[in-house]
DNA sequence: GGAATTACCTACTAAAATACTCGGAAATTG
DNA sequence: CAATTTCCGAGTATTTTAGTAGGTAATTCC
């Protein structure tokens, strides 16, 4: 899971989408304008968003887009992940080359990492950032990480 | 805050350090061939961790990398900042031509988010991955997040 | 039906970041 | 002195990002 300026543009303008879809659709000449990203770009990225199922878009006059299902259901992690994809390059799964050892530990542990960062970013939800909606978890309870086993396969 | 395959790298290669150092300083050779990641870029990612002071290096033969403070005491987002400088768009913040309203609240609640992304890592330690040390903070709270009240200055 | 609007789609391109290459200099060890 | 390893700067290939261009399809309103 990464998260780069792609993903803050898809954020930024659902957050945006969430904000202003009282109104109705809202197109994305309007959100173009509003976060200043180009409209072609956010075009992209909003077919990306679609294939997610995260919004749907409405053609002709006084069409646009509007949020495929209420902001409490749709978390950070969604957004990013439909449009980053993860790109998840430990060389090692299942290859040869990575010998079962201490640098496999290396990649167990970045990978625990990751779905740490995962499990946060999923638990973070629109409706919540916009504070119109009940946090759905009250507490993240931060876990000890068992060290992974160095079986073979951890890799 | 972002966090792209530079930062995973830094994060990958920090752990190894830090399960390596304990036969003394580890080279960046070994890291690199543990690692997949070339030797020249190892240098560069090593060179902004050591500005950050999270490392130290000693050169000659037997010299190497050693973590220049506890395991414990160094952060994922110490890393990830160290070397994936912030970027931090928000294009409106001082600009005037963010007019204050629901756009700057858009951006408003992204670096909301940001700042969230940004305390959960500063409470993931390197000592704690590698399960050597205890979690310095048992648990960190979910918050509700008050939307930013909309002045002028909020953008 | 026709014009306007808007999503939807594909290909191409400019700019930026990423990851790497090269060729060294400086310190340290033996 | 030779080998090792950090340290340093310039340059480059690749990939990703973000944007441009030029459409087609659906829908609304007149």
């Amino acid at each position: 899971m990464r998260l780069t300026s792609r993903g803050r543009y898809a954020v930024s303008a659902m957050i945006d989408l969430s904000i202003n879809q009282s109104d109705g659709p809202v197109t994305l000449k309007r959100i173009s304008e509003n976060q200043s990203i180009s409209l072609s770009y956010l075009e992209q990225l909003f077919a990306r968003l679609r294939e997610s199922d995260l919004v749907a878009g409405t053609r002709g006059p006084g069409g646009g887009y509007i949020l495929a299902r209420d902001a409490d259901k749709i978390s950070i992690a969604d957004i990013v992940l439909a449009v980053d994809e993860p790109l998840d390059i430990t060389e090692c799964e299942g290859k040869k080359d990575c010998h079962a050892g201490k640098q496999c530990a290396a990649h167990g542990l970045w990978s625990e990492l990751s779905d740490r960062l995962h499990e946060f970013l999923s638990s973070i939800y629109l409706g919540e950032l916009m504070g119109d909606g009940e946090p759905p978890v009250e507490v993240v309870h931060r876990q000890r990480v068992e060290a992974p086993s160095m079986s073979a396969e951890q890799g």
